[in-house]
DNA sequence: AAAAACAAACGTAATTATGACGTTTAAAAT
DNA sequence: ATTTTAAACGTCATAATTACGTTTGTTTTT
């Protein structure tokens, strides 16, 4: 006879990054390499997790989750999904090539997704072979990471639509295009340049600055940035019942 | 030495429904009541809920939670958001007055929320004691279950702005002013009758009926019904970006 | 030095949506 | 028949959106 199901509790988290180069959508995944003695067991790649310790909320243990990845704290954080089904592959990578079924165990995992400058994390010298992937052209992704990803940029989709967290994924100074090229990216549409300038440039909490880009070959373009103060302000009392 | 933490999965269920008499949006809470030799011990209401059976997905678990409490299946169903912190009081009601750090238990709760017709809940002889309670005026609340209430709405207020729920909350068949009470209810605002009634009819989802209120005292309103379908088609290629 | 290239930035007109109101209508109650 | 009252309709000014055309300011090329 079994024992009882042992439970396991983890975060995982989705960290998107925007790239304004070549304008994609960004997930920072990490490498999981395997072998026993005669055959390599997986060669994939998965989310950054880990289980949550014994006297740590959730949210602290992503963020300590996504600390150890990047080494940077005060990201925009979401917890958008708990994943648990009984048939869930196990997580931490102490257990990684354990199927559950075999040790009767359950895997819970927290979702979260970040949302950070690309620019500010570093991969050199990174322990976990981390490597950013546009979010259109995913790698082999292990455990049920995939869904997780896809569900989290669904939430992002959405959610971009109707808050500004979109400037979390921007440079702190950003162009108007590089704005536009973002939602494109994300959304996967179209948008007309100058419906979406004057739209954008209207919005108090858009402010131009007394700067322009530099080292473009073509026309320089005015810099911005976002006020959070401003849109906070604005949006006190604020109701669009658009559905 | 203490022991291993011990991890024990929940689910609980914030059921929402909308009196369109009352004009309230009220949640359907369960009483806890228990008493020691000498004393009361708890005299408040928490949320329905129940620890995830070891062979259940999460959502099938909360299904059956709802389906205890109200013999409903088939109703509209968010999983919202888990809480899991360490310093959480248990849930489940063969653990409800033990207090965590006694037993070095934790417990995870995943966070549903239910949008359903208040007419399709049946609260006679109802074993669970069960009462629907506005959702401005609600009693003494046991765990922390105010706070997965307060969390719950949060999310039923952004998320019935871009997202046609409120018709969960109606009857099949309903007059225009009854969905503008509605949602002055779930957002706590004032709305303009002649506007939001333009606004509303010129919807192509909502579709006026051949009928008409019966037994009112005043002249009867025409009868709308939702169309998914159409909401559905309109919506496969439309994106908004209201920020 | 002038011209070409091109993204940035500005402009315009028609249409649609919104906000803030006033007025009429239909049924029930008196 | 008259009153009452919510339902339903109407108007107008303003703002937002859509769908385009045009100009401007750099850098690069000739």
């Amino acid at each position: 006879m079994k024992p009882e199901k042992i439970l396991n509790l983890s975060v995982d988290c989705v960290v998107f990054g925007y790239d304004t180069n070549t304008k994609s959508l960004n997930v920072l995944l990490i490498k999981r390499f395997l072998e026993s003695e005669k055959e390599i067991l997986v060669d994939d790649y998965v989310l950054t997790g880990y289980h949550v310790y014994n006297n740590e909320t959730l949210d602290d243990s992503a963020t300590r989750v996504l600390k150890e990845l990047t080494g940077l704290t005060n990201q925009y954080k979401k917890q958008f999904k708990a994943f648990g089904n009984p048939d869930r592959l196990t997580n931490p990578k102490d257990l990684i090539w354990i199927k559950n079924e075999e040790f009767n165990l359950r895997t819970v995992t927290i979702a979260y997704y970040f949302l950070l400058k690309t620019e500010d994390v570093d991969l050199k010298d990174n322990k976990f072979d981390a490597k950013w992937f546009p979010i259109n052209a995913l790698p082999e992704i292990g455990f049920d990471h995939e869904k997780i990803i896809l569900e989290a940029y669904e939430d992002l989709k959405v959610k971009c639509l109707s808050e500004p967290i979109i400037f979390k994924l921007l440079p702190d100074k950003f162009t108007i295009n590089e704005v536009q090229d973002l939602y494109q990216s994300i959304l996967g549409i179209e948008i007309d340049n100058r419906n979406f300038r004057r739209k954008l440039i209207n919005k108090k909490y858009i402010i131009a600055l007394d700067e322009k880009q530099v080292g473009v070959s073509k026309k320089p373009a005015q810099l911005y940035m976002f006020s959070m103060d401003i849109y906070k302000k604005m949006f006190s009392k604020n109701y669009l019942i658009s559905m």
